[in-house]
DNA sequence: GACAACATCGTACGATGTACCGAGTTTGGG
DNA sequence: CCCAAACTCGGTACATCGTACGATGTTGTC
């Protein structure tokens, strides 16, 4: 993760995404177009991680120079710009689930926990880029799934940021476990296995008493849906505060 | 961020982090130690960020070759996992704080609030680094503030991960600005006033109507203390839940 | 005093993003 | 119809990165 996948000139890279560029005359006929590449770029990403995402593999996947590149694209952050904005393209928009406002946002946290594990380098990928369309419009479909409980403007806001939050922290922790299979072989449970006795030597009941108590009663290997429970603990302040309102 | 900040082999990288290494007899005395390396890392990842920390920086800031790190520290992802471990050394531990739960929590969701605005690298991090002895110290003492309200053992750890991802995401948020700030100079007023034409023409009523109407309502440049708003939200659905069982 | 174990670090290699420039291709204006 | 302008393509080159390797020097133990 880094630093560096930051969008360089915002205003470059917004007009890109919001495809704002001008059609050129002259000249030969593109061979590819913005579309292409990012295609190209996500199938990548998806297989590599944001890490084994190159402009020469790029490149190579198109049968193209490497160079040819940035004909279309400014720079590797803004094409990471496209990308988040290209995986927010996918699917159906929450507001339209029926129900009530709960089920809708139930629906949306579920859909973007999804989303998170198709594409798991979306969450490898700082939070500095610029805002795409479609990631906007994603953005306004959630505000409409709670414009019903009549919050405030602000207060609505919030809402959505705290429920966005907390979907990528858990599907963040979530992906951990995959992650780690994938690159070393070992599943969680041979980790776990493995990793025991010097857990037991090092996490000592004096030093950390909490972490013992809940993890002899199993809170690490239980089943419960954690997202699920975080998610309708949350939902139930959310309730709470309509409440108050009036 | 990227991927290859992730740590290597997880056994040698957690021995490091619990200090379970070896000291050995024989040959020259080291003139440094980890900790000191992983300070002056520290250092430089405050003021440059993640990206902005390479080997050959901290190497020349201690005054030794660059591969004279290596002789303390085997490669950098384990000294990323150092670096995280060493941040969570600071500061109180929340559970000592005196009142209710309820005031304990947000005592210790304020402070890592701070800790993140301290360390903004912290959150670049990617979160596949292996828990070290301090951060599983602050994880004791979160459940710790918690354990009085009688929630069983995996809600508590659900709980936990709720207002830690809410933290981390709304932290990152906020830090955005900051680094943009840095970045580029621009603050994030002028940003607004600099885009607030390209957004106008874009961002229509007819595709976005819901974001027009909080953005009109002045939703973004409110001064609701967002953080503080969703975090009572959270406890509030905690709050319930705790009636509920009983 | 010899030898094993260690610290130090210069050199070098393979990646990476991308600046630069030359070469080839298309097309609008005269 | 022609040619210069505007464009695509992509090879080469450079700075920067993590780090493997091995030579060289230092220390503690027998």
């Amino acid at each position: 993760m880094s630093d560096s996948d930051g969008p360089g000139d915002l205003t470059r890279g917004m007009r890109l995404l919001w495809r704002a560029v001008g059609g050129s005359r002259r000249g030969p006929k593109p061979g590819l177009d913005v579309d292409t590449v990012v295609r190209a770029a996500i199938a990548i990403a998806d297989s590599d991680g944001l890490a084994g995402l190159s402009m020469r593999k790029v490149a190579d996947h198109l049968g193209v120079g490497t160079m040819s590149l940035y004909t279309y694209v400014p720079a590797k952050a803004e094409l990471v710009s496209l990308m988040l904005d290209a995986v927010d393209a996918e699917g159906a928009l929450p507001h339209t689930v029926p129900g009530s406002w709960r089920a809708r946002t139930e629906a949306w946290a579920t859909e973007d926990w999804a989303v998170y594990h198709r594409h798991p380098w979306t969450l490898q990928a700082s939070s500095r880029h610029p805002l795409g369309p479609h990631t906007l419009r994603r953005f306004d479909s959630a505000l409409r799934c709670l414009a019903v409980t009549g919050l405030p403007e602000d207060e609505l806001v919030a809402t959505v940021d705290v429920i966005d939050n907390y979907t990528r922290g858990m599907a963040r922790r979530s992906l951990e476990a995959v992650e780690l299979e994938r690159r070393t072989g070992v599943s969680e449970r041979q980790w776990w296995a493995g990793h025991e006795p010097l857990l037991e030597t090092y996490v000592t009941a004096a030093e950390f008493p909490e972490v013992r108590r809940v993890w002899a009663a199993g809170a690490f290997h239980g089943d419960l849906d954690s997202f699920a429970y975080g998610l309708a603990r949350i939902l139930d302040g959310v309730e709470r505060r309509l409440g108050e309102a009036g």
